[in-house]
DNA sequence: GGTTATTTGAACCGTTCGGTCCAATATGTA
DNA sequence: TACATATTGGACCGAACGGTTCAAATAACC
């Protein structure tokens, strides 16, 4: 009945690296490059692993890819959900596309999105890369549906409309991630944000008296 | 002073093939795979030419790439021309909605937009994606400027949103083209551009009395 | 029919591709 | 200290990569 300790749960040498780490590090590369551009030795020297332990420990580039699209997608979702908060409907809307804006201005962010990248490129030709595309588009779409459906509830916008401010939101965002990785100038990128805030300053009804 | 008739253009063996087909060919294979997916091969396949042939006619790789993209805004360039016409304003554009919804569910449309998939995948890496990138940007709020400029002549919308209104629309199909080429169902696809038709729709101000 | 210019197919280049294997090494347990 | 177990780096694989060269074939011109 002795119940050993736990302490036995791996025998052998420990893994040297933690691998959300070096499937961020993966993540990033194929983030930058995509996937066909991105070779295995970017990934060596990405991960900083072997190329042995890199196969060894996550799979073939293929599974490598999916599983970093996942985590992308994971991750991307959290901040989502952190970013688009509170209570004031239109408002909330307003301070992610800033947080947009300030995305698209960064040099991280002139990466573009890596479910849309991972989309144009893989599309079709890849069913799980299809997969992926789905849940990004379905999460992005809650993620934005909250704020807009609290401005009907305080009616700031018409009810009736909520469905098609959603997928609007979500169109202008992945344009503007389109736009940023494009080579785009900034301050055009900008300027177009400037336009999707002011189109959705235009769904505010006017105060009922 | 006996001008010879201008017979002797070329001396040689002529060629047996017409260059702007092949380059169609070669755009078709591009918008299919991507940039990095086509090998020498498929562009040898794609084009019926030997692999000699497409490199003294129109060089590498890479060159050919930028013929195909050139070719491909050229192309569209003009259709986007003869699509969007009229003086309508609104329903115009409603009617190239229309146009896309079309494509989004042809087996040729699901592929997207060569310039938009370009963008993502090269984006900044490749400058000629890029300039590519910025002169199909023009070319499409040119042409999306014209119906949107009669509609607010035509008194349909506040002519204030003119600008707000191209990049929406613009925005709206290119989000469009990413969803298309992403493995979106194209019952989905199609919803999307109803909501599309709708917000456009929700642009018309009340009729002056 | 001879000349000339061009295309053509195939052989070939070195490099990189994604992927595999294994001996050496390092570590926790007993 | 000896054992068991996992990781590690590097050698290695055949195939495909993009690109180049060239002799042979071909067709218009004189």
């Amino acid at each position: 009945m002795s119940t050993e300790t736990a302490t036995n749960r791996h025998r052998g040498r420990p893994r040297e690296f933690d691998e959300a780490e070096v499937l961020d590090a993966l993540m990033e590369l194929f983030w930058t490059k995509g996937y066909e551009a991105a070779s295995l030795a970017d990934m060596v020297e990405a991960s900083g692993l072997n190329k042995s332990s890199l196969y060894n420990t996550f799979g073939s580039k293929d599974e490598i890819y999916d599983l970093a699209l996942g985590r992308y997608l994971d991750t991307r979702g959290g901040m989502l959900d952190q970013i688009i908060t509170g209570d004031r409907g239109l408002d909330d809307l307003l301070d992610f596309f800033e947080f947009v804006r300030l995305e698209a201005s960064s040099e991280s962010g002139r990466r573009g999105c890596l479910a849309v990248n991972s989309s144009t490129e893989l599309g079709n030709a890849k069913p799980t890369a299809a997969e992926f595309s789905k849940r990004y588009r379905a999460t992005m779409g809650e993620a934005l549906r909250r704020p807009i459906e609290r401005a009907a509830v305080l009616g700031q916008i018409d009810p009736e409309l909520v469905d098609v401010y959603v997928d609007t939101s979500r169109a202008l965002v992945v344009s503007a991630s389109v736009a940023a990785r494009g080579g785009i100038e900034t301050e055009e990128v900008s300027r177009q944000i400037d336009s999707m805030c002011r189109l959705v300053d235009s769904w505010r009804l006017p105060a009922s008296v």
